[in-house]
DNA sequence: AAAAGAATCAACCGCTCGGAA
DNA sequence: CTTCCGAGCGGTTGATTCTTT
């Protein structure tokens, strides 16, 4: 029993492209009250159409900031590299082009981007999968899925870290995660039923990786330098609890980690749960140089947005530079805000101050 | 110039998710 | 815990525009 939909065919509701009276209407309405409570919308402005189509016309055309004119090669090569990293999921890469929405980068990757990528030799992109699978790798067909074992995985921690970056011979950077662990989740890992034993954490491991690059949500270069897995485990229930369970990645491409990391959209899916800090000493000593922000014991607080810009303008030669960019850009940074030391010892979270 | 086919993209549809009741 | 509802997402459709013959 499918829910009613929100306006029937048969309702004197208008359909298909909007005049410009509609438009003038919808747009002099949010103006005015704002957007959202779209069910009511329509009523409430006076227009022949369902609160669906109210939201969609808004979005995807009549907002001041959509970005008009054609996509330019950099957004085509963003595209190109965030598909790869994130598959069809258009409203996260819509999120990392200002002005753009996920219908046009849709359309614009079904009609233009699948031809360039084919035309150019690159393994054709499957737009049907939403998880990118690959070619290369086994997938269940449907009517094979009872036969493999989904294991979701919400992704809680991204480490990014930039401490060690090594420039290769053709100039693009590679991290050293030997010094420098980093962290990536995946959304789901799927594994045939009869490819798991259970028995030990190695085994696990073992069993799942092969399958770690068809079942990854991010860039298959990423996933495929995989070095260690750690899951927590169970023998005794016999299950995997691979929620858990982070993936730590050998060498990641700096762009890489940009895309992931970027902030935009990305606050809901991949959340910075720890980070590296510099020693004590260190910190100490650059904290008593400013006076916008405070340290007390190991701890300190940004006393205004002046002590944020100073903190990490000032440290920017400094390894963490790049998380705090990130808590500054997100939005997670505030005045007020505090850095505090926590376990493990060498791990810090933000919280905000009371 | 006209018809046919291809390409484009705005709009629709069905589904899922999360929050409120 | 269940149901309902609004919002949002990705796949698909179809009208319009462009290109080719």
């Amino acid at each position: 029993m499918g829910r009613a939909p929100c306006c029937s065919k048969d309702s004197g509701i208008n359909r298909g492209a909007w005049t410009a009276e509609e438009d003038m209407i919808l747009s002099e309405y949010i103006t005015i009250h704002g957007d959202g409570g779209w069910r009511a919308l329509p009523k409430k402005a006076g227009l022949k159409r369902c609160g669906k189509s109210c939201r969609l016309r808004w979005l995807n055309y009549l907002r001041p900031d959509i970005k008009r004119g054609n996509i330019s090669a950099d957004e085509e090569e963003l595209i190109i590299r965030l598909h790869r990293l994130l598959g069809n999921r258009w409203s996260l890469i819509a999120g990392r082009l200002p002005g753009r929405t996920d219908n046009e980068i849709k359309n614009y990757w079904n009609t233009q981007l699948i031809k360039k990528l084919k035309n150019s030799g690159s393994s054709a992109p499957n737009t049907k999968n939403i998880n990118n699978r690959t070619s290369q790798s086994p997938s269940p067909r449907e009517e094979d899925r009872h036969l493999w074992t989904t294991v979701p995985v919400r992704t809680t921690a991204l480490r990014i870290a930039k401490s060690h970056v090594k420039l290769q011979s053709d100039g693009t950077e590679l991290i050293d995660a030997s010094r420098s662990r980093s962290q990536i989740c995946v959304d789901e890992l799927m594994i045939p039923n009869s490819d798991i034993d259970l028995s030990t954490t190695n085994n696990i491991a073992q069993s799942a990786s092969p399958y770690m690059e068809i079942n990854a949500q991010c860039s298959p270069i990423s996933m495929s330098n995989l070095f260690d897995q750690e899951f927590a485990h169970s023998p005794a229930k016999n299950e995997v609890n691979i929620s858990k369970s982070c993936f730590h990645l050998n060498e990641v491409s700096s762009l890489d980690i940009d895309l992931l990391s970027s902030p935009l959209n990305f606050a809901e899916d991949l959340v910075i749960q720890e980070f590296e800090v510099r020693p004590k000493n260190e910190m100490e000593e650059m904290c008593s140089l400013h006076t916008n922000y405070t340290q007390q014991n190991e701890s300190f607080t940004v006393c205004n947005e002046k002590g944020i810009d100073e903190l990490y303008n000032d440290i920017c030669p400094l390894d963490w530079i790049n998380e705090l960019q990130y808590f500054k850009r997100s939005g997670l940074l505030e005045e007020g805000d505090c850095f505090e030391r926590s376990n493990p010892p060498n791990s810090t979270v933000v919280k905000s101050v009371e």
